[in-house]
DNA sequence: GTCTATATGGGGATAGAC
DNA sequence: GTCTATCCCCATATAGAC
């Protein structure tokens, strides 16, 4: 059976433990005690601390991504050859990802910690992990967006889609602050809640007037000295 | 002098090695070699790594939060009583945070890295960093929007808060992706240009019309088999 | 205050029995 | 495939000379 294969277990409970406490915070021998199997048998199945972690995170963003193309496919042969309605491209962008957390067992839920925390990691194992499969949905999202905007110029745009995807991953990623700035009256394990409200928060975003183009304002220094220091 | 402060070299080198490595992956040794001190003295001035990560986060974290509490405090002036516009509280909520890139040295731009990434950490130390300088800050902003935004149920708003300060948090800590999914067209380090935008992107989103109440959806469950797995 | 030297523990990885 | 035992390195932290 594959669901309690040790290989299994020992992705679900690495998937944890990078989710909590990082990369370089978790080790191999937390991970493997916690998913009943031996450190040896975490270096058979995987080979090294990395290739678990890439393997963790491929495990859920290869069927993350797929169905954020496929819902951008449907939106645009809906569409037919005309732009497609933004809120339409963003539930393409976000709802797959924040849908992760209901998707399998309880682990999958912490992996958007994971997913968060990537999204502006710079090693080269982080580059080659997120840009490599979130090139083609960033293409085809800024495309979509783009004919959907036509008012608004290339750069316009970019900053806009990095608002939104910075957006996306933070609220992914997030566990407790909301709960905590709501004082519980709001919870993040409701997915359907945060879909329901993010979309139209980042759509009212992204079709904003466009400001004039205030002239880059001059450096604007502090009031305070430059002091150093501190305790 | 106290700009070359042994203690000074080693909160700066500090800052930039957990800002691109984060807690776990740097080392006291590349810390003081960077430095150009010893391990020795590190200890002698902080007492553990933990403090003087404590230490690096204080230095930044301090001087920003007052002049966020500063800005707030004159809009309210000006405001006389009345609501303050939405775009002043978000100038008060993110211009201080932004604009550390160019307030000290080199260092202080990776802080915000760092910044980015303690907004959903989970463990104690960074609860308790985090959870207490910044606790003011969004107990003060929340009320000013409240103010602000009066038609809004206090849910509705706390979603759209924590919207906000998630886009915050993630825009600051970026330092690769702007550049990259633009192509080059756009940079983090226009941290005026970043401002400019973020401002009305957020006061857009967040001044959005309330959705009617959609019932609940049911689960919603995914199209493939719900495989779980975990314990 | 700053150094060298060292104590002590935990990390990833592997060999080889079963 | 899974275990035990072990290798070897690098981590934080401290003692004690200067």
């Amino acid at each position: 059976m594959e669901a309690n294969d040790t290989r299994t277990r020992l992705l679900d409970a690495a998937e944890r433990a990078f989710s909590a406490k990082g990369y370089d915070g978790a080790s191999m021998r937390e991970i493997t005690a916690e998913a009943g199997a031996n450190l040896a048998a975490a270096h058979y199945h995987f080979g090294s601390k990395e290739d678990l972690f890439v393997a963790v995170v491929a495990r859920r963003m290869e069927p993350m991504n797929r169905e954020r193309l496929r819902l951008l496919d449907e939106a645009e042969a809906r569409a037919a050859g005309g732009p497609v309605a933004i809120e339409e491209i963003l539930e393409a962008l976000v709802a797959p990802v924040l849908r992760t957390s209901d998707a399998e067992g309880a682990s999958a839920s912490c992996f958007l910690r994971l997913f968060g925390r990537l999204q502006n990691e710079e090693g080269e194992l982080w580059k080659r992990i997120v840009n490599g499969p979130l090139l083609e949905v960033r293409t085809r999202v800024a495309a979509a967006m783009h004919r959907s905007l036509p008012h608004l110029p290339k750069r316009e745009l970019m900053w806009r889609m990095h608002f939104t995807i910075g957006t996306m991953a933070n609220i992914a990623g997030d566990q407790h602050r909301l709960e905590l700035i709501s004082g519980g009256l709001c919870s993040s394990r409701d997915v359907e809640g945060t879909i329901r409200r993010l979309i139209p928060f980042l759509a009212a975003g992204l079709r904003s007037p466009l400001g004039r183009a205030q002239p880059p304002r001059p450096p604007l220094k502090r009031a305070r000295g430059a002091r150093s220091r501190s305790r």
